[in-house]
DNA sequence: ACAAAAGTGTTGTTACTACACCCATGG
DNA sequence: CCATGGGTGTAGTAACAACACTTTTGT
């Protein structure tokens, strides 16, 4: 589970109290129950650590078979992607904090690399879908979500081009209202909105495209 | 499994002779033995079907968990895509027979849906990746790998453009050598190779790259 | 008037497509 | 010397990055 978090990429992580690895973070999540879909799973050990609604994209990412990866049982485990969107604050249990991904705890297991594989996933599709609807609130202006880009990948970002790129694919659109922001003045911003908020690829093909 | 053969791009399927689907293609694997990678379980079914020296690309394409995926058990199954290059003739057991992808049998269970979803997965990669060099043989003329290219896409793709591009992008190297072709003359072709045989990211952001 | 914040115009570059043209071989 | 197949040259286009410039607000 991510949020952009005070200008930061940040992870649900869960603090372990027993063994193994008693003091580590871990993602949230747990053992699948007998006929259950590993969605309806995941959605299920979320609702005990924030509230399910909140989740705007959630996506398997994959699944994890070393035999060494649980030092007791021998355990496999498919971890998912989730996105919550700025601005929502999940009322999170005492044992469960965001953490920033590029500062990560010692983790449990092997969860601190499907932490950093999830991240990588999330900045590829940024670049070639409109997964940013999941991570930005309903409505936000430019510069708002050019830090949430930012945070996500780790690198600044051009409002100007931003919005060149997002709006030439349909992915952004304008919502008509405006809003103003420091008291020190300046323009009023533009608010947008995406278009959609399920996944779409707007950029399938970068080459090899199908004749037109 | 995947080869073009006779140009189209096919997958292996072995024929279930029990219930369930008696009769339907499914595809090769089995249950995962105790202790064992993922991975492992995958290379050690294929052995009694094609010689696993064969197979030069192996990645996890996803896990399928809907209850009512088996009609007996409770079953989940983690898929993999594998590629074959050409002019390789795997000797395969009298149970199992290569399939043309868009016209696939009868399947068994979800496998339909997962060939599907194998295709698509091939078909993204070769566009921002070097994955050609599992369906290519070690060397070939550009005309062979248009064929290749063009059988896994499902479309016509200009030799020419598709050299400049794997050219430029530093994936194909000229060994040196010439073929010559038809019994009606033509100037002999030259002969390229893969500079790399292993998974490459050719194209990775689309946009918003890094600044450089 | 000036600073601050947001938006637009413009230019240059890169990567790709399309297509005309040239090259090397066999008959 | 011509048909056949392969390769190169070149022009057009679309998407993007960079940056200068303009607009709109508050003080």
């Amino acid at each position: 589970m991510f949020q952009v978090r005070d200008g930061e990429l940040q992870a649900l992580l869960w603090e372990r109290a027993r063994a193994p690895f008693s003091g580590c973070w871990s993602l949230p999540g747990g053992v699948l129950g007998e006929g259950e879909t590993l969605e309806e799973s995941i959605l299920r050990h979320l609702e005990t650590k924030v509230d399910v609604s909140e989740v705007a994209h959630l996506e398997q990412l994959g699944t994890w078979s070393e035999p060494e990866r649980h030092p007791e049982r021998w355990e496999l485990a498919t971890a998912y992607l989730g996105l919550v969107p700025v601005g929502i604050d999940p009322h999170v249990p005492a044992d469960t904090r965001w953490h920033r991904v590029d500062e990560l705890p010692p983790t449990a297991f092997d969860h601190g690399a499907i932490v950093l594989a999830g991240r990588e996933r999330l900045r590829g599709k940024l670049s070639y879908s409109n997964v940013g609807f999941a991570l930005a609130p309903p409505t936000f202006t430019l510069a708002e979500l050019r830090d949430i880009y930012a945070a996500a990948l780790g690198y600044d970002v051009s409002a100007t081009n931003l919005k060149r790129v997002l709006v030439r694919r349909g992915v952004l659109e304008a919502t008509g209202g405006r809003r103003t922001h420091g008291p020190s003045g300046g323009r009023p911003a533009e608010v947008f909105r995406f278009r959609s908020r399920s996944l779409e690829v707007t950029d399938q093909f970068a080459v090899f495209r199908p004749p037109s």
